[in-house]
RNA sequence: GCGCCGCUAGCUCAACUGGCAGAGCAACGGACUCUUAAUCCGUAGGUUCUAGGUUCGAUUCCUAGGCGGCGCACCA
């Protein structure tokens, strides 16, 4: 007597119920969908023919694509060869003919056919066949054969069921047309609950299958570009006394062994410079950061970002080096720097323009931000269409500006160099203008992508900075840096000059894959909380 | 946070100015031993997101809420 729930229905104790009915309740319970009740029945009726339901592994000669690419490599042209396979995957077809059965196998990136004869199985398989659903896990073995349709088959001898399925897939119908090209009809597109049921998305849609496969070879091939120039990958904490390094609002957390707060990490900058201050002269993070913003197209509150620091390299450096990093790993990852993106063709060719910030604000806005006066950028931000221009400060005037008029229009990757100081808290003045700052940004198809600048090393200017900062907080401005005594005191020990830079890692892939939306570019984007299934 | 749009069977979608809630796929039964969006015959499947309201009658109109999409604002 363990007082575990009862079945409201059978009257069985069980731990957890779930809608007050234990397991076999409610399976069969008349709410569940028909397809549901006829798999569990099927389930039950295995189990009692002393079948596995759920198998403990299969041991495979080819995946199905190394299959198909074996018996390509052996084919010396002659039909029926005999070449045997022993595959696994997913049931995404069924055509029962009766006598015979065609179904398609799919698994991680392939997709094969493979035929049923019953008078070629034995009786234990063909009744096996008999108890199969679209989406189940099955493993075959039998010789490759080439249909009168000419279609690449397995003529199976064995059957085994690796995993039953309780609950039918989305599954479309797939039809290959004339021309060769693939049409979905039906299938599994509403995003929400694709996103909901990222599972349900992956398992029937293998372009998402691609797609972040895709963007596991970009996060791979950043470090491999970074590795092989020295740099080392390290890992700074995510839960900090102190957040900075980008101006946002952060999660808040409580440990209760310190009882103190601790934020989650808006940004990686400060902990990895300490570590150039102890000599570890390149260093990069890739890593999550959070930052407690809305939601949108292009923003998750959790984000992948890639931070880097180089010892005794200063903005240009950092300009070289994201140049030929994005280039060489988006060319490895896609085949092509020739990209589509939001219906826009982005070509990303080096070399990529290089111009001032000043000078594209007076390019597009027709201002300059160097000599307008206050009224001036303020009813040019207007016109640019910010109606709360008027209580906007001379940073933020100028950045609206930018953002307003210039970004949208920077599909080709662009570098824009020398922000305003102001905007900057971490970067260097620029040598011989003190005013402005040696930062860039690479904006592409018109969303910015990299952050970077010769950052800040002088702990008696950066006191001054974060004095500012502090003074913004104070009046409200809860994205302004606090004040990091450590961080001081690090300096204080001797920061070389250094060069840094932070890419957002999604945007990297949405570009490389011409995804509008970031939330198809992460596994499990962030969703308010939602019904249960 | 604001505005617009959406939510109907497991999936993809219909249902006119308010009048018995439908189709295709999937499922189930049957036929078919080279099919491929297989085909043919038959069957079953619904809290129309939720709660109120108007009405003889609401999937449809109204109010509030939930979730989502898109746009704006925010995100230096």
């Amino acid at each position: 007597m363990t007082g575990g729930e009862l079945c409201a229905s059978c009257g069985a104790e069980v731990g957890r119920t779930r809608d007050g009915l234990c397991p076999e309740c409610w399976y069969s319970a008349p709410e569940r969908p028909k397809p549901v009740r006829d798999r569990f029945e099927k389930l039950r009726a295995l189990e009692a023919a002393g079948y596995e339901p759920f198998a403990y592994g299969f041991e495979v000669t080819d995946s199905l694509r190394g299959a198909r690419e074996r018996h390509q490599a052996q084919s010396t042209g002659a039909p029926d060869e005999e070449m045997r396979v022993r595959v696994a995957g997913r049931i995404l077809s069924l055509r029962d003919l009766g006598g015979s059965a065609f179904a398609h196998l799919g698994d991680r990136d392939g997709r094969l056919q493979v035929y049923f004869k019953r008078n070629v199985l034995s009786e234990r398989d063909a009744a096996l066949l008999d108890l199969l659903d679209l989406g189940d896990w099955i493993g075959v073995s039998g010789a490759l054969f080439t249909t009168r349709t000419g279609e690449l088959t397995v003529r199976v001898e064995e059957l085994v069921l690796l995993a039953k399925t309780l609950r039918p897939l989305p599954l479309g119908k797939e039809e290959v047309t004339g021309d060769g090209e693939r049409v979905v009809h039906g299938g599994f597109s509403d995003r929400e609950s694709r996103y909901r049921q990222r599972y349900a998305d992956l398992a029937v849609n293998p372009e998402v299958r691609r797609m972040f496969a895709l963007r596991t070879r970009i996060v791979s091939g950043l470090r491999a570009f970074l590795d092989a120039r020295g740099f080392l990958e390290v890992e700074t904490p995510i839960l900090q006394p102190l957040y900075g390094g980008a101006a946002a609002r952060p999660f808040t957390t409580h440990h209760h062994a310190l009882d103190t707060r601790l934020y989650l990490r808006i940004a990686d900058e400060l902990y990895l410079k300490r570590l150039l201050v102890g000599n570890l002269e390149r260093v990069y993070e890739i890593g999550k950061d959070f930052r407690n913003e809305s939601i949108d197209r292009t923003h998750n509150p959790e984000f992948t970002m890639l931070e880097l620091y180089q010892a005794l390299a200063d903005y240009r450096t950092m300009m070289e080096l994201t140049e030929e990093m994005v280039t060489t790993v988006l060319g490895e990852a896609c085949g092509t720097l020739r990209l589509s993106w939001e219906g826009r063709e982005v070509d990303l060719t080096p070399p990529w323009r290089r111009v001032p910030y000043r000078e594209l604000v007076l390019e597009e806005a027709g201002v300059d931000i160097a000599s307008a006066s206050d009224g001036e950028l303020r009813r040019a931000a207007r016109e640019a269409g910010r109606e709360d221009a008027a209580s906007l400060s001379r940073p933020a005037l100028v950045d609206a500006l930018f953002s307003a008029k210039v970004e949208p229009g920077l599909v080709a990757p662009t570098i824009v160099y020398d922000y305003p100081i102001e905007m900057s808290p971490f970067a260097k003045p620029k040598r011989g203008d003190p005013t402005l700052a040696e930062r860039f940004e690479v904006v592409v198809g018109g969303h910015e992508l990299v952050n970077a600048f010769s950052e800040l090393n002088d702990p008696v200017d950066q006191w001054r900075r974060f004095a500012e900062q502090a003074a913004r907080r104070e009046a409200g401005d809860e994205e302004a840096q606090g004040f990091d005594e450590d961080y001081l005191r690090a300096l204080e020990y001797g920061l070389p000059p250094t060069g840094g830079l932070g890419m957002g890692v999604d945007r990297l892939v949405m570009l490389a894959a011409g995804q509008d939306a970031i939330r198809e570019v992460i596994l499990y984007p962030i969703l308010r909380p939602g019904e249960e299934a």
